[in-house]
DNA sequence: GCCGTTACTGCAAAATAGCGCAGGCCGCGC
DNA sequence: GCGCGGCCTGCGCTATTTTGCAGTAACGGC
């Protein structure tokens, strides 16, 4: 790997991820430490990056408009991301839908190599596009994005078409990011189209990973997910307040996965 | 294999991979160390390459790839666009294809009222999502994103997933702004990916409209794109060094709709 | 707030990879 | 056969990367 390719490499990583650890980039471009910190080193000099203990940080102050709504929690979400990278296998095949936390999930996807990712986010989409390794590479990611309507809200596809193609995937897994799930309606939705993606998707693959931070424990919204709880695991943070939420839900065999 | 067959191939080769390594091209060539290093050194002293350690990289003054090349003639390219529009009519269906031209395309559509918008980039999809008519509004816009593989470079989708799903809809009009267009090769692209996007498109629509600016007139690049030149009608803007060509595809059949 | 642990940094020597020169070989045209 | 341009080989040199070590900043328990 050339010393210029790196650069490009760090910068394009930066474009969709504010910060990077040195791990990460050591994982990622599989140089030495004092490599990157050279790297680093040269591209702060250069006034490209911002170096942090740690890591390095991207040099802007420049907000882009959708990251405003995952900016809740987000130390929360990331953590639950993480969790949820780790029980991901190389060579897996994934559904993921389009939420904030799944738009946090993406940035911690690239540490598994082999992924074939499918999707229906934009957002998610194109943050791996834009994270995966260089063509050829060996351990390279495959993203897919379904086709579908595109509305004007929220950047992702959706309706007959989407869930159509949905059906011509069979996944390992998929991951959700669902506003509410609870133990009267299980996971549950703010709309009909996301709420049947997300079971079509359950439907053609063999588990699913619900990724909810602690506010969304209990909480039942309208439209829901048809997927038995016992191919469920939901990944969580604790919050003294939803001991029962999640004792209930681990009665209906929801496995509970507390970060 | 001459020097002149070197000097050509190391430069197409970086046309389309920004950085390649000096073994990378000693194992293309067939050739020692030396002969490539003599190679660079005088594409170098040229000014058509920039070397660096370990190999060579494209020469370029700067880019983002895809965000700033759409900077370049963004006057020509929107006249040529509004030019398009005008050519719609209300409730028709229309492929478009990623390009610059084409996504400055998208922000000029949002008069056309009724229209289903089916298209493989990500850029036209979220502008039009973005511009149209709010929900319910009898001339809503309707937005089809293709699926398929995406891509690090180039936000858009490809591959034989979104070929396919071309082939599901029967549109009356396809958009496309190709990398060249000539009487000798007809409408062309740089990959083989587009190109054949773009072939599927005019296969399941009953004419097509190119959008080329004067500097794409007589351009032939790798990919040509199948399509009965009868079918066709060029939309672009005159410049003197272009009659010849112009006329050449005139006399093939294209149409030719100066801006 | 103090202290021990862990993790990150920075330097410098050693190892490795790439560079450039000089000289020689080969095929071609005369 | 001879000269010439183009290409390859060997060797010393330089740049880059890794490795090992010591110092320093962050973190957590008490």
């Amino acid at each position: 790997m050339l010393q210029e390719d790196r650069f490009v490499r760090i910068q394009s990583l930066l474009a969709s991820i504010d910060r990077l650890s040195t791990d990460r980039l050591i994982q990622d471009m599989q140089v030495s430490r004092e490599t990157v910190r050279q790297d680093l080193l040269a591209l702060e000099s250069m006034g490209l990056v911002r170096r942090v203990h740690g890591g390095v940080a991207r040099v802007t102050q420049d907000e882009p408009p959708f990251v405003q709504r995952q900016a809740l929690r987000v130390a929360e979400k990331r953590a639950i991301a993480k969790a949820a990278v780790k029980r991901l296998q190389p060579g897996q095949m994934v559904f993921i839908d389009a939420g904030t936390t799944t738009a946090i999930l993406a940035e911690e996807l690239s540490l598994i190599s082999r992924l074939v990712v499918v999707t229906n986010s934009i957002t998610v989409a194109l943050k791996l596009a834009g994270t995966q390794a260089p063509a050829g590479t060996a351990n390279r990611m495959r993203v897919v994005l379904l086709g579908g309507d595109t509305n004007p809200e929220i950047p992702c596809t959706y309706g007959e078409v989407t869930l159509n193609e949905i059906r011509r995937y069979r996944a390992d897994v998929t991951l959700l990011s669902p506003v509410g799930i609870s133990a009267q309606d299980g996971v549950t939705f703010g709309n009909e189209h996301e709420a049947s993606l997300a079971s079509a998707m359950a439907e053609q693959s063999s588990s699913m990973l619900v990724l909810a931070d602690y506010s969304k424990i209990g909480l039942r919204s309208r439209y829901a997910v048809a997927c038995p709880p016992a191919q469920q695991t939901l990944i969580t943070n604790a919050h003294p307040a939803n001991t029962e939420a999640l004792a209930a839900l681990g009665a209906q065999g929801v496995a509970v996965l507390p970060v």
